[in-house]
RNA sequence: GGGCGGUUAGCUCAGCUGGUUAGAGCGCGGCGUUGACAUCGCCGAGGUCACUGGUUCGAGUCCAGUAUCGCCCA
């Protein structure tokens, strides 16, 4: 084995042997509960960046551990086509040779989207496979792919036919970059800087009524002025007639409640056209709509002079002709949000539009109560809130889209009879009078309305197929906490609605990743953290391991190369240590199992038992970082630093007591423990390992059993020994540092233990003690008489006493002070422990194990006290 | 306007249902290379857990409020 561990030599071989061997694809057992996860699919628009890294490592850390526990898991991978996003990159590629896809026709468009998809939409495959994902590729899904095709037109005619799809003329929002309707969550509002401008209507008959507005363009689209029926200020206009300026058309002034007084002057103009507030005012007043704009936003003929001028160029003519008439009152600073396409920026234009939109309402009632009633569990659990709150005050959703690509909505228009023909298979005639001459609805639906069906669409639905019987429902839908509503949501209430039963058990949400600054990252900022770097660089072990137990659930965390570094360093203890467990074995007669334990055997099992038994609980509780954490300390703190350092002086020694079946076991557990983390590095070790034990072991970790927890090997005595050898060594190395004693020197040193047991059992651990502390010849003896205080430094623990002859190093005067100020220290604790003990209500209330535990306590800082007291008094009568 | 989250070591963060001497990585200071690992080892410095009040025998942890930063919804 080479002495660094280099993923560049494992990585691929690897995968492609897992594939190979199809390891990915479970078995259907009927016996079993499968473990399922349907990842979320990314947009084929390019390459995946590093929050979906994140997502695909969660879920395959809980892949792989359950799959190793034993579950048939399914992970099932996919691509969703991407409506918008997609689009427009083929848009821009069509630009850079002066067409569009108008140009093209719909037809010739859709095959160059397919052609584009064909050459780049297996990038994300390929670097879920550079990340280790163990996902089920014989069968991923694309959401344009046939099966969720006809889940997609099957959902939609069933719910046209229950009347909750239906086609509507409402306010909408308008992009006019995208060209395309959005739905009210793709429009993002940002607080805006802006102004808003009093303008004066004369009224018919002489005098003036002001009106505020933030939009003066829309003046044009203006059908009324409205104040607040109970505003006293504008009693006696009501019912009279306002002249528009510009355009000098008569509008009334009305009253209606939702006119807030507080607001500009108290009367506002209404644009039943493009505001959605206006558009309902307008509804109950019979008012008028005037449509001023053109889809591009440039004003339409309605604008008057204005034709043909771009909305804001329309907005600085308009105010600069008003100014001219002497009409504009006055101009504030005003603060308010504005509404921005999710995806362009573009402001977004409210307007009346005829579209598709789902009734949502009936859908969410049964979302509202698989979450209440605890079907489904969110995690963290704070979401709850979020969601069921959104859901409670859910709109209906838009869900047509003036694009191409996409699913057609299923809707056919018959030019004759005028109806329409709403049918899953593409239907020859009309289905009212059966004319040929239908013509099928130009728009799309929005992506997620496909993404919706995702968890049962992929599993065959709407066919009764086996993986839909055994897969559905599925376990865990794991995603970032920002498409909550985009796509958890509508998920939980279209796999009711089509299954009748929930989707998912448990909703597992992720937080964002940001640079090392905190800012998300963007391709526009150029701080983003391309996966396939870090994974070139660091190896792709590293890189789970740095998201893994970088983050907490649901919380954002800021990834920069310091934590892949500490990624690539672990993986590299792993192999070191592995390297030099190997190496035994190799150089080993034969390996047979040691039955009389040594202590440090015993607690090494006894602490990683303990850790098995936290880990499998933390996992259990999606606590996929502290289980990681814990693992990483277990085995660099405790196994690495303390095991192997003490087993290489028995391997040494030859001993009867030989611990290498120890070694063996606790690298085993801990690689089978750390695959789902880091899958490449600890296969490798693993198929390293095999190939030297003679016992029968699976052929892969992928499918050897997750470890589970031992009770019998827990072991408190041994813990509570080896925690006061290990304190004594490292007494002996601080007192060795702090006193410059050169690190290659041996020094002599006394142990004086508090008792005869102690002194016993610290026998045993001479050797460890000697060669880990550096220090020959060690003596271990009851009582310290016989050893010169002046000539020697101290250190006192609880129950041991630490001392270092060291003549010519020291300084009395400053060995004095330092067992002083540790007096000080320790009668502190005293003093706080002896007041906690003498009040009443502790004794009383507190459970009687912390009572005991402060008890044991105060003895140790007895003991502690009065070592430091003896060590000082002889100092003080030395010579 | 409503809601949520953060505020813990120089930096980035852990710390789950209240009970240890509050932890890790990086950084910093000192020492160290004859074999598992310098992608390393050993030792060390560094924290009134944002603030104020409350509940409790006991609060980084629970409650209320304040400040500040960020996010979501309107």
């Amino acid at each position: 084995m080479p002495k660094a561990y280099d993923h560049h030599l494992v990585e691929s071989r690897l995968y492609q042997m897992w594939m190979e061997r199809g390891y990915f694809t479970p078995k259907i057992d009927r016996e079993k509960e499968p473990f399922v996860i349907i990842m979320p699919p990314p947009n084929v628009t390019g390459a995946l960046h590093i929050g979906q890294a994140m997502a695909a490592i969660l879920e395959d850390v809980l892949i792989r551990c359950h799959r190793m526990r034993g579950a048939p898991t399914l992970w099932l991978p996919g691509r969703d086509h991407a409506g918008i996003a997609a689009q427009v990159v083929v848009e821009r590629l069509l630009a850079t040779e002066g067409l569009t896809r108008h140009d093209l026709g719909r037809e010739r468009f859709l095959e160059r989207m397919w052609q584009w998809m064909n050459e780049y939409g297996h990038i994300i495959d390929e670097q879920h496979k550079r990340l280790g994902a163990s996902c089920d590729w014989s069968r991923e899904r694309f959401t344009l792919d046939p099966g969720p095709s006809r889940a997609v037109r099957t959902t939609f005619v069933n719910l046209y036919r229950e009347g909750l799809i239906y086609q509507g003329e409402r306010i909408i929002n308008w992009c006019p970059r995208c060209a395309t309707v959005l739905s009210d969550l793709e429009v993002e509002h940002r607080e805006t800087a802006s102004h808003l401008y009093y303008v004066r209507y004369p009224l018919d008959g002489g005098d003036f009524i002001t009106v505020a507005t933030t939009r003066p363009e829309t003046i044009l689209g203006d059908t009324a002025v409205a104040v607040n029926p109970n505003d006293e200020r504008f009693r006696g206009l009501v019912g009279r007639q306002a002249i528009l300026p510009i355009l000098e058309r008569r509008i009334p002034i009305i009253a209606d409640e939702a006119v807030d007084p507080a607001f500009g002057t108290g009367a506002v103009k209404i644009t039943p056209f493009h505001d959605p507030v206006d558009f309902e005012v307008a509804q109950r007043h019979g008012l008028p709509q005037i449509n001023i704009l053109n889809p591009d936003a440039t004003m339409n003929k309605e604008a008057g002079p204005y034709v043909d001028l771009d909305r804001f160029a329309c907005r600085q003519a308009i105010l600069e002709d008003l100014e001219r008439q002497g009409l504009l009152v006055k101009v504030e600073p005003y603060q308010h949000a504005v509404g921005h396409c999710f995806r362009c920026g573009t402001v977004v234009e409210p307007m009346v539009s005829k579209q598709w939109f789902v009734s949502v309402k009936p859908l969410a009632e049964p979302a509202i109560t698989a979450v209440t009633e605890g079907h489904i569990t969110i995690v963290p659990e704070r979401f709850t809130k979020v969601y069921l709150e959104w859901m409670e005050n859910i709109r209906d959703w838009c869900i047509s889209r003036q694009l191409w690509w996409g699913h057609r909505i299923p809707v056919w228009y018959c030019s004759d009879c005028g109806e329409l023909t709403v049918a899953i298979n593409d239907p020859q005639a009309c289905q009212h009078c059966g004319s040929a001459r239908i013509e099928q609805e130009p728009d799309v639906l929005d992506t997620w309305f496909s993404s919706g069906l995702w968890p049962h669409s992929t599993l065959g639905w709407p066919d009764d197929t086996e993986d839909l019987r055994y897969f559905y429902p599925t376990t865990v839908l794991e995603t970032a906490y920002d498409i909550l509503f985009f796509w958890v949501a509508r998920m939980i209430m279209m796999g009711l609605k089509n299954m009748g039963q929930i989707p998912f058990r448990y909703v597992y949400l992720h937080g964002l990743i940001r640079d090392e600054k905190g800012n998300k990252m963007s391709k526009s900022w150029g701080n983003v953290i391309n996966p396939l770097e870090a994974v070139n660089q660091y190896g792709a072990d590293a890189l789970r391991f740095a998201l893994c137990t970088g983050s907490t659930p649901g919380n954002d965390m800021k990834l920069g190369a310091h934590r892949l570094e500490a990624g690539r360093n672990f993986a590299n203890k792993l192999w070191n240590a592995s390297r030099f467990v190997i190496k035994e074995i190799d150089a080993a007669p034969e390996l047979k199992p040691n039955l009389p334990q040594s202590v440090e055997d015993r607690w090494i099992l006894s602490r990683l038992h303990r850790l098995i038994a936290n880990v499998n609980r933390l996992l259990s509780d999606f606590q996929l970082g502290e289980a990681g954490r814990q693992i990483h300390d277990f085995f660099w703190g405790e196994f690495c630093d303390w095991y192997i350092e003490m087993a290489k002086i028995r391997l040494r020694q030859d001993s009867e007591d030989n611990p290498l079946p120890i070694l063996v076991n606790v690298l085993d557990a801990s690689l089978r423990l750390l695959h789902p983390y880091m899958p490449f590095i600890t296969e490798e070790i693993w198929q390293e390992l095999g190939q030297r034990l003679p016992s029968a072991r699976p052929e892969s970790i992928m499918i050897a059993p997750y470890p589970q927890a031992d009770e019998l090997s827990c072991d408190e005595a041994a813990e509570a020994e080896m925690t006061i050898v290990i304190e004594v060594v490292r007494s002996i190395r601080n007192l060795r540092a702090e006193h410059k004693v050169e690190a290659s020197r041996w020094v002599e040193a006394y142990v004086v233990p508090q008792d005869q047991n102690l002194h016993l059992a610290l026998e045993g651990h001479r050797r460890p003690i000697e060669v880990l502390a550096r220090a020959r010849p060690l003596f271990i003896q009851l009582g310290d008489a016989s050893i010169p205080p002046e000539k020697t430094v101290t250190s006192v623990l609880p129950e041991v006493k630490v001392l270092l002859p060291l003549a010519a190093l020291i300084d009395l005067e400053a060995e004095r002070g330092r067992l002083q100020r540790q007096l000080g220290d320790v009668q502190m604790e005293i003093e706080s422990l002896k007041k906690k003990l003498a009040d009443p209500q502790f004794r009383s209330r507190a459970p009687q194990e912390v009572v005991l535990m402060q008890e044991a306590r105060l003895q140790a800082a007895h003991h502690k006290r009065d070592g430091l007291r003896l060590s000082l008094e002889e100092l003080n009568d030395a010579p």
